[in-house]
DNA sequence: AGGCAGGTGGCCA
DNA sequence: TGGCCACCTGCC
């Protein structure tokens, strides 16, 4: 693969942490970390590489899609936010956890991902590891994503052209019983033109209802797509993660789910989210201790 | 080597 | 509403 030079991204200087935190570490899954420290990553027809450089960040991309990358790598990386003072409005006076999360990883972004492919990453991640999960994601974007660039380099395929791919191919894709909710949204998907786009709109409890009317999608992979892929900060996605971590930092031995939910809405309040992805790298990068 | 894993849906009381 | 279990199969 040939690069077009270095180029500065201002407004945004992450540790090496924060950007592997951000880049690598759940919200997407087709970002991956070279030997060299640069990180290659995947979205719709995108495709960039990112590496901290004297404390500044810098992107370049393949000379053919140069310019379309300059003009979507700043919305994919929420340059719309100031993640700063969304940090600051979490309630970290009041929360000792929080405060020291918001510390350590300061500078952590929620990304702003493509709303169809964050879906369709999400409908994979049923009790998998990341690991396994960017595989399945890999071979999907290899086997039925058009080419994008050369060498080998596809994008993702869209629902309509994963509604014409029988389920026998997509279980080849590593993807197991989450093959039927694949091929399932798509169909329903392929029935409603318009649905999808509709519910990207949409407000976020509407948004979170139609989602949890596609075969596959719960409480836990709506809200992952609607903060990671339709910039929701509201969501807060519990999984066993979220869950083991509100245990062990807020006393919420035996919760359930529902209930874990409902503190973090509370407690961490509009930008619920934010606070979310705080305590995942925390717990990710502390994990145990 | 075998249990487990970023959940969901269906079934039972 | 709430608990239990099947669902696939590649990793650590």
């Amino acid at each position: 693969m040939t690069w077009s030079a270095w180029q500065p991204l201002p407004g945004w200087s992450p540790s090496a942490t924060v950007l592997a935190e951000t880049l690598d570490g759940g919200q997407s899954f087709r970002w991956s970390k070279e030997d060299d420290g640069v990180f290659t990553g995947l979205w719709a027809d995108n495709i960039a590489q990112l590496r901290s450089h004297d404390t500044a960040l810098q992107w370049r991309a393949p000379p053919a899609l140069h310019a379309q990358v300059a003009r979507e790598l700043p919305r994919y990386l929420g340059h719309e936010h100031d993640w700063t003072a969304l940090a600051d409005a979490l309630p970290w006076r009041s929360d000792a956890h929080l405060a020291q999360c918001v510390r350590v990883f300061r500078g952590l972004r929620l990304l702003r991902q493509p709303f169809g492919e964050t879906l369709l990453g999400f409908l994979c991640s049923a009790t998998k590891q990341i690991v396994q999960i960017k595989q399945m994601v890999a071979l999907l974007a290899e086997r039925h994503g058009a080419s994008i660039a050369r060498p080998a380099c596809h994008r993702l395929p869209t629902w309509p052209e994963l509604a014409a791919i029988p389920e026998s191919e997509l279980r080849a894709c590593l993807l197991g019983f989450r093959a039927r909710y694949i091929h399932e949204t798509a169909q329903f998907l392929a029935a409603r033109p318009g649905w999808l786009e509709a519910t990207e709109a949409a407000p976020y409890a509407a948004a979170k209802a139609r989602l949890m009317d596609l075969p596959g999608v719960g409480e836990k992979v709506a809200d992952c797509v609607l903060l990671f892929g339709a910039g929701k900060l509201e969501a807060f996605p519990v999984d066993t993660w979220i869950l083991k971590a509100l245990a062990r930092r807020y006393g919420l031995d035996g919760w359930k789910p529902a209930q874990v939910a409902h503190f973090g809405r509370t407690h961490f309040g509009p930008l619920a989210g934010i606070a979310q992805q705080y305590l995942f790298a925390w717990e990710r990068r502390h994990g145990g201790r």
